[in-house]
RNA sequence: GCCUCAAUAGCUCAGUUGGUUAGAGCGGCGGACUGUUAAUCCGUAGGUCCAAGGUUCAAGUCCUUGUUGAGGCGCCA
């Protein structure tokens, strides 16, 4: 009786009458004699039965908000409500003591915005470890679900060289000290002394690489981090997040939308077969906060129904000029309360996005078929000469989660679009060989990683599903 | 980058048209009670009212600038 037990499997087969070491943190201490015990190993704490007047007084003095103990006693049926079993505490040991006079967090409701300035702290909540628990399951579900289906694992580059990618403003990379770097004869930074001998940056996307990988191993797929220094300040935006790139061979802009559809319902099923417990408390906290919201400020749906719903719903499937027909029909156009103007050629804003998703379909909608003017320029050239091969995958509550495409495959109209867009030719030599050797028709997109764990937990803002968050300003911890 | 709002006890907040000594709940601490589930009850300590400057007889309250945070927009995933 000297190996510890974790709480998880104790309770998944309770050995009644055992004598059991456990060892975890203290989640509440209720009546000077119940510990709600927690060690991280699943949702459930374990509660410890202590008996007060054979405790030494020093020990139980101890026994506070969030400290750390071995808990060695018998476990038995409990006599509460409120759970099965408890462990009847023969001996209690302190192996991390909190001082609660100094301590910051409070067994009570307390904000995000206070929790994220203690993020080595928030762990430690219900919400969070709940959170972070789903993030670990949404991971181990998407290489489930390539895995699966014959994809590889891709580990496209962190520093990239190319900063055509044209996803976004890059980080820079380099050896340079700030004030002292070397520059050239006419006055700019001399990057060929630098570390690479040429400029670097963080990646913003793995998807270039990714081609290459499509057109070989065939179906691959990157899962990596990815920075974008651009200055945005909304609560779906991270500076360094993680991205989902599957990039595919033999795979048009209709595969590929399946492809989308399919994978997000898969990650959404995993999740709630195999943790029902903290999507019904992720459900439950979202309903207690919305209590005292007027009627429409409140979700038009629970959290669980909304995951429900989008499993076993198709998603809505137009094209770019449909949506702009549907929009130039609905009230709000005509009533003249969107702030954006619809015309065909300008980009969806996001109040046009959430009106087809949110009120016209009430379900995730695929935007496909974009102008090329506002689309990147490797997505393939439409044979109407005016649209591309792009698709949105639009979600409630946080629009944008996919952008995909199908990718040119064409040497010619590759290379006029290269230059129509005005990226040296010579930074892409690569990408372009790809067409001119065994190129092959091939679809892929990006899933954000993040924004499909923010649409999983409810979590109203991005930042509180990254363990730490990397924000404009903001990269404490 | 733009717009709006906010900042008062450890936390969440109240603080009237500018007016005497700054308020509550929770948490902490002390005590009581003991099968609790946000335990309960009694007591108690705890404040540079974000910062700097200004207006005024008088500023938590009004003005300016800054800082930090939030929400919205843009960029995108």
């Amino acid at each position: 009786m000297s190996k510890r037990i974790e709480i998880a499997e104790l309770l998944a087969q309770p050995p009644i009458g055992a004598e059991v070491l456990v060892k975890g943190w203290v989640r509440a201490f209720r009546a000077n004699r119940f510990i709600a015990l927690n060690d991280g190993s699943g949702f459930d704490n374990l509660q410890i039965v202590v008996d007060f007047e054979q405790m030494p007084e020093a020990t139980l003095k101890q026994i506070g908000f969030h400290a750390c103990l071995a808990v060695r006693g018998t476990l038995v049926e409990s006599q509460g409500k409120g759970q099965s079993v408890e462990v009847m505490a023969r001996e209690v040991e302190i192996l991390g003591a909190t001082n609660l006079e100094a301590y910051p967090l409070q067994p009570k409701k307390q904000t995000m915005e206070f929790l994220r300035e203690h993020a080595h702290f928030r762990m430690r909540t219900n919400t969070f470890s709940t959170v972070f628990r789903l993030r670990h399951a949404v991971s181990y579900a998407i290489h489930q679900y390539f895995h699966e289906r014959g994809y590889y694992y891709l580990h496209s580059p962190i520093i990239t060289g190319s900063d055509a990618e044209g996803a976004g403003e890059m980080f820079h990379v380099t050896t340079f000290p700030p004030n002292a770097a070397p520059l050239t004869e006419a006055g700019e930074v001399d990057w060929k002394q630098d570390f690479f001998g040429k400029a670097t940056n963080l990646t913003v996307s793995g998807q270039l690489q990714g081609e290459i990988a499509a057109l070989a191993p065939g179906k691959v797929y990157t899962f990596g981090p990815t920075f974008r220094a651009e200055n945005s300040n909304t609560s779906r935006h991270l500076a360094e997040f993680w991205m989902i790139e599957p990039e595919v061979a033999f795979c048009d802009i209709h595969d590929n939308m399946d492809l989308a559809e399919d994978f997000c319902k898969y990650l959404i099923r995993f999740v709630l077969e195999h943790y029902p417990k903290d999507i019904a408390f992720l459900d439950q906290r979202i309903k207690d906060s919305e209590k005292q919201m007027k009627a429409e400020e409140r979700r038009p749906m629970g959290l669980l129904e909304t995951l429900r719903f989008v499993v076993e719903n198709d998603f809505e499937r137009i094209t770019y000029t449909e949506a702009v027909n549907l929009l130039r029909s609905s009230k709000p156009y005509k009533k003249g309360r969107f702030a954006y103007p619809v015309e065909w050629g300008k980009d969806l804003q996001a109040e046009h996005e959430r009106w087809l998703v949110e009120k016209k379909f009430k379900r995730p909608v695929i935007v496909r078929d974009y102008p090329a003017s506002f689309k990147a320029f490797y997505m393939r050239q439409n044979e109407d000469g005016k649209t591309v091969a792009a698709m949105d995958v639009l979600f409630p509550g946080i629009g944008e989660v996919i952008g995909g495409s199908q990718r040119e495959e064409r040497h010619e109209r590759l290379l006029q679009r290269v230059k129509e867009v005005g990226i040296p030719e010579e930074e892409l030599w690569w990408y372009l060989e790809l067409r001119k050797f065994g190129g092959a028709p091939h679809s892929g997109f990006g899933l954000g990683f993040e924004r499909m764990v923010q649409f999983i937990t409810g979590m109203n803002n991005i930042r509180d599903v990254i363990p730490f968050p990397r924000t404009p300003g903001s990269a404490e911890f």
